[in-house]
DNA sequence: TGTCGTGATCTGTGATCACAGTTAGGTTGG
DNA sequence: CCAACCTAACTGTGATCACAGATCACGACA
């Protein structure tokens, strides 16, 4: 599950003061959870998320509110109010009188993301590694074995790509800091249309690839409860699918 | 200055091709600077920014869309917009049926965006010292000046807010990478408000606190060239703030 | 005196329209 | 045949209107 920001909604419970029901017994209104208001460029924006991590938006691509909207079966300010989220977070570029399309990086920008990646990501896998318990294991295990399966032949990428994301956050939310999740899946966002417009194009690095071995070793740690090797092992996950990344991909300049 | 993101403008000179001009001497339009398209919305944004990240709007305030037009003299619309890029980031939240406001942190939020700022601060000192140049130090210790000079008794709370903002910025902009600033400008934008909000309410912090101290260790390890030691100033820097602030500061549940 | 109902007024959200600017394609003049 | 122009379609931006929902204050009833 890629970390949809969530609601922002706090509860409050504003039905029923406590102990209105008779005889003390709980309220059945006590228990309805509040039923959250998704707005509808809340959805559009969790759409157009989805799409940039997949990488099923390539890196240049030119988008059009109007295309969008139709596309989405919604209205044109849905649509506006997600690319100017979006293009906040840089995940998204609005060209001075142009189109908006999906910014590609430079050289110079994709080590730096790189870099940047490999601190905070592993600090929220050591940090992870130090909670965790074995449930969540056993959960970053099963999306192991769903990346694994996705990757044998015949390989399905999109499957991969997935089952990659989710075992990433379900390690990074072990270490139970939402902030932390918001920021690299921000990082995820920027990464995520080379990376996985690549993993999507050469499915081939995927089996027996260097992810496997990594994750190998990432669980391994995770099991044994070791935040320097579990961190190391992000570390050449990461740094692996990079360099791969600037062998083979097009980037600008 | 405030990390404000640039506009992402490519500037491109769409004016007149090269030696376009008789005798090929350069014509006066190719210095006009392509005078950048600034967005109305933009603006807004910017102006919502510094107010946040200065500490003006305090936590649990509320904004109103058409009051905040209204005071801007533009339009709902580019406030509109303003305020759905920093919900998205967080740095203002919108109620399910009610109005926006900046948002109240919990202790445990807190306590989690001071660790976050630890690891990416530390890292963007640690990185800037080690290709600061001497030129850049000196813009340092001219921000840390104006921030003694403002400690001084009679202490000007917001002018010492300014200069520790320069302060910090200008060394993390020494690193050379612009997605680590604005990652850095977005945590400010969270911890802003408690953190500036107090020291204008407690000016007497300022003078013999932790805050000059602090510094000039960072100037002594940048002059050094001592990556660690910068790293280990600036942690006492935010730690030592935090901790005030759990201690004097209303912080949520 | 305390509590609930009720209506006026505010909120953000979404839709529609108008506009300046740019792009692309077709046509005309050389 | 090539280049330049010119028109038509499309772009994002901003404004205005309409609407459902929530808040708040006032008044009536117990």
């Amino acid at each position: 599950m890629v970390a949809r920001v969530q609601p922002s909604v706090a509860p409050q419970s504003r039905l029923a003061s406590p102990g209105a029901g008779k005889l003390g017994e709980v309220s059945a209104l006590d228990e309805v959870g509040s039923l959250q208001h998704e707005t509808l460029g809340e959805r559009v924006t969790g759409e157009l998320r989805a799409l940039l991590i997949a990488g099923r938006l390539a890196p240049g691509e030119k988008l059009s509110l109007r295309r969008v909207a139709e596309a989405l079966g919604v209205s044109m300010m849905p649509v506006r109010e997600a690319v100017s989220r979006l293009a906040a977070d840089k995940a998204l570029e609005v060209l001075p009188g142009r189109a908006v399309r999906v910014p590609v990086l430079t050289l110079a920008q994709f080590r730096e993301l790189t870099r940047i990646r490999l601190v905070v990501e592993g600090f929220a896998a050591e940090e992870a590694t130090k909670v965790i318990t074995d449930a969540q294991i056993a959960v970053v295990a099963q999306h192991e074995a769903a990346f694994l399966a996705a990757a044998k032949d015949p390989p399905d990428p999109a499957a991969a790509v997935g089952a990659n994301r989710d075992l990433h956050f379900a390690l990074y939310e072990a270490a139970g800091m939402p902030s932390l999740i918001e920021m690299i899946s921000r990082l995820w966002l920027k990464a995520g249309p080379i990376l996985n417009l690549d993993m999507r194009h050469e499915p081939k690095r995927l089996d027996g690839g260097s992810a496997v071995v990594a994750h190998a070793q990432l669980l391994a740690a995770l099991r044994r409860r070791d935040p320097a090797a579990a961190r190391q092992a992000l570390v050449e996950d990461i740094s692996a699918a990079a360099e791969h990344i600037e062998r083979t991909a097009r980037l600008a300049e």
